[in-house]
RNA sequence: GGUGAGGUGGAUGAGUGGCUGAAAUCAGUAGUUUGCUAAACUGCCGUACGGGUUAAACUGUACCGCGGGUUCGAAUCCCGCCCUCACCGCCA
């Protein structure tokens, strides 16, 4: 969520960063800043009368300890009286602030002057790429083909029981998932993130404060007889953990790392896109987390780009970076950075990770603070990316290192897996 | 699911209608003093939204789990909800 004191110090630079994210009411700010004015101008009055009305109720105990009857009841009279008008004052400034809160979290969060300009996917920008896009053999073939032939995934059997997009993995297929995210907990504690294993399942205030509610409603499960949500990704408990919280300055920077199963209803389209592991209702991922002092945001942004980056180098896989464009990047970030792997038998690029820094637009809905050392409390800015989700990578992993022999898997996850080769 | 107890500031914990935004202790912090370690003493030490100031000072309102009610006045009384703990039941 913006501060309202930032719409309120330039509302026109605010909405050319707005338009640059491709926002179209921009009408919105003028609104929230005339809403916030007039916020102002009613509590001012009610608190002035409140004040007399507090006043008055001390000197009527005072007159009754006296015994002063006939001077209390005139009081009495006068606070009457101030509370006709409290009334009004009280639902005027309840409809106006919720009116407020309900503009304030329609705007997303303001793109960073880096953020290229563009509305779509094309328009992304390409910082490096790296790893070798192999050259497969003839009978080469998708990974959907390769889990039915060395039987490590069954898609059939998740719809009989539960339905499209709930795979069960089996023998080989299972333990890769569980080696995969060994791997990369090991690979991000080393790098001094601590580990959470959160709920599954969060109320609505928690999502609410990373943003999924109230526009992403519809993209969770929700479990409506507790009003629980399903997790869509680590990222909503962990980055909760300190929701209400003041943090001193020298606990910063907080880095949390987080295994979970992610839900997702997102309906989607239909076809190659959502074909095998390309898009499910669940997946496993593993998050990474920081909540750091605003003047270092940016400087941790690519420090934990450059950590992903380490960690699919090590996959060996080949791999591209992106700089999203102020149309594509959600709703909460300030600048998106994402991964790709190249999925060499379906000849396209995979989306496996997605890294951002959100600046204080999570923070403030959250209420995550700290005290600097000017004794002044202020917002931290959070940041999260994946490292990684898992049913992309091991969709490349499959095509790209497929041989006659069986599939062959990189060293680092060797010792993990108990193998180095998946084969019948 | 049942029964009982309880939810107060960073922690412990007092407070059953006005003198309580909240005692006391601990922790934290600034300073004084004893040569260091350590201790003693003194001050400060919640959050939000306003007014005010260059910035402070100062000042108004709200907040004692959440929401509502009674009252001139509520942490304190009443109602609803949520949560925690204990015991029982069920159970991986």
């Amino acid at each position: 969520m913006l501060q309202v004191s930032v719409l309120r110090a330039a509302p026109e630079a605010v909405k050319q960063r707005l338009a640059k994210k491709n926002f179209k009411d921009l009408a919105l700010v003028d609104t929230i800043v005339q809403l916030d004015d007039e916020r102002k101008k009613l509590q001012a009055s009610f608190d002035d009368t409140q004040a007399k009305v507090n006043a008055a109720s001390k000197e009527i105990g005072m007159m009754m300890g006296k015994g002063d009857k006939d001077g209390a009841e005139v009081l009495k009279q006068n606070v009457a009286t101030w509370k006709q008008t409290l009334e009004p004052l009280k639902e005027q400034m309840a409809v106006v602030e919720k009116q407020l809160a309900d503009a304030l979290v329609q705007l997303p969060n303001l793109p960073a002057a880096e953020v290229p300009e563009g509305k779509t996917p094309e328009e992304n920008v390409t910082v490096r790429s790296g790893g070798n896009i192999p050259t497969l053999g003839a009978n080469a073939v998708p990974h959907w083909d390769l889990t039915k032939k060395y039987n490590l995934i069954d898609f059939e059997l998740g719809n009989k029981i539960t339905g499209s997009g709930f795979p069960v993995y089996i023998g080989k297929g299972a333990k890769l998932q569980r080696a995969l995210i060994q791997y990369f907990l090991d690979f991000n504690t080393a790098a001094g993130y601590t580990e959470y294993l959160p709920p599954f399942m969060v109320n609505a205030a928690s999502a609410y404060a990373t943003g999924q509610l109230p526009d992403k409603e519809g993209q969770m499960y929700h479990a409506t007889e507790d009003d629980f949500y399903l997790i869509p990704t680590a990222e909503v408990p962990v980055t909760n953990v300190y929701r209400d919280t003041i943090l001193k300055e020298e606990e910063l920077p907080v880095k949390m790392t987080a295994y979970s199963p992610c839900f997702r209803r997102e309906a989607g389209s239909y076809g190659k896109d959502v074909r095998g592991l390309n898009r499910l209702h669940q997946f496993e991922k593993v998050e990474i987390i920081q909540i750091v002092h605003p003047e270092k945001s940016y400087a941790v942004l690519e420090e934990m780009v450059a950590h992903v980056e380490k960690l699919l180098q090590s996959l060996e896989l080949p791999y591209r970076i992106l700089r999203l464009c102020g149309g594509d990047m959600g709703f909460a970030s300030a600048i998106t950075y994402d991964f790709e792997v190249y999925s060499a038998a379906q000849e396209r690029w995979l989306e496996v990770s997605s890294v951002s820094n959100f600046e204080n637009f999570q923070t403030n809905r959250m209420k995550c603070r700290f005290k600097g050392a000017d004794g002044k409390t202020q917002l931290a800015h959070s940041l999260n990316g994946s490292s990684l989700a898992l049913p992309r990578i091991v969709a490349c992993l499959l095509e790209n290192n497929q041989t006659d022999a069986g599939i062959e898997l990189p060293k680092v996850l060797q010792g993990y897996f108990g193998a180095g080769m998946i084969d019948n």
